[in-house]
DNA sequence: CGATCGGTTGAGTCATCTCAACAGAGGTGG
DNA sequence: CCACCTCTGTTGAGATGACTCAACCGATCG
């Protein structure tokens, strides 16, 4: 028997994960800050965002700090496929969060279909922090905030885009300061290419202009 | 029956994934600087280095590089769990490969183990993709090369290291100027950290102070 | 022996950071 | 209802780390 499906990846159909810890989760409530888990704890459940979001950080000895992603409502979080955990995460907002023990994971479609899923999941996770990494080694200030609102306008609809995160958590996100973040924004809103409405709520107004100044 | 296995991940015993690979698979040789696959192309096999040694790289379209990582001698790449490469991966000098082609990947010793074997690898690949991300985002120059050499030693045991990488391919991977490289490995060199023997060979002097400056 | 390639070094510039002041929103208490 | 505080975000001025541009150097090759 060959095991290509080890690796083969059908990038369609509906996600057998999400749907496995919605049946079988937990459901937990975590306040503003609160921390889910830790870094180097111990990788033994998986998590579903059910409202609020999640970040995930990794802090240095002398209190810098990197944020490897956001996670909004219907994403799944904490796949590292180890005995550890190389992140923390901590709910941004008030959040409710199901939480599955990896013990506990069994498909209603048979393993072969789950894991397939947790495979496609873990790939997107990749896929992402990849891109990641060209953003942090390679673009400059502007490059950098115009791709953060072009992924944040596109995983969150295109209408008005509700920001959960703080300017530090963005700053961190993208490997800046926050009066950078600042700077930048209010550039590229004077520039018409975004409209804020408040601090944390803003709109797309010219997507090929956003998505070109992203690179 | 629990699906825990599919994230349980034994760091320890043998790597059944490159037994496979070197039991199964075809040699390849390719020239300094020849792609082995480009960024997009399907990732249909699996690579592992024999002689030689190996980066993956990605392009901007103004010609931005980013380099992921480097590959060297009994090390797998190529192992994105999905339809398609995120990253270009080419030989950094004359290098020899053993190439399976998935779809013919059996294990000896059953399928269950060698799927683990591919967890254990991808979880490896995402370890060390997210420390990138650490030193991409957050850490200064001398930092990010101290790190690098740091690795490089631990990586090639701890006497002479030969790199088989250029300057340029070093400061693409620490998201600098190869300037800034060779100015940093002077000075690192000056404080007698480390050594260098000819332009690609240096010993480490003092190990822990090269951590401690790595953060 | 000149050309080329990879690497180093120097001088000056610039993007981003640092430090500091300021501003609005929201909460609290008198 | 207002004074006050805190929290978060914006803006400005100046400092600086890394970049750009350019010269130079040694090794390799035809």
């Amino acid at each position: 028997m060959s095991l290509a499906h080890a690796f083969d990846n059908d990038p369609t159909g509906p996600d057998l994960l999400a749907e496995a810890v919605r049946r079988q989760g937990l459901r937990a409530v975590f306040a503003k800050n609160q921390e889910i888990y830790a870094q180097a704890d111990a990788a033994t459940c998986i998590y579903l965002v059910v409202s609020g979001a999640v970040r995930t950080v990794r802090l240095m000895s002398d209190g810098r700090r990197q944020v490897a992603e956001f996670y909004y409502p219907g994403e799944l979080f904490g796949l590292e496929p180890g005995p550890g955990h190389d992140f923390a995460a901590e709910a941004m907002c008030g959040a409710q969060i199901l939480v599955l023990r990896r013990a506990d994971l069994s498909g209603a479609d048979g393993d072969a279909a789950l894991e397939s899923a947790i495979r496609r999941a873990t790939r997107r996770e990749l896929e992402r922090v990849q891109a990641h990494l060209m953003l942090l080694g390679r673009k400059r200030a502007s490059e950098r905030v115009a791709s953060f609102l072009s992924e944040m306008a596109a995983r969150r609809g295109d209408g008005a885009v509700e920001l959960p995160m703080s300017r530090q958590d963005i700053a961190d996100y993208l490997g800046l300061t926050i009066e950078t973040v600042s700077r930048t924004l209010t550039r590229l809103q004077n520039s018409n290419l975004v409209e804020f409405k408040g601090w944390r709520q803003f709109r797309v107004r010219n997507h090929v202009a956003l998505a070109c100044l992203a690179a």
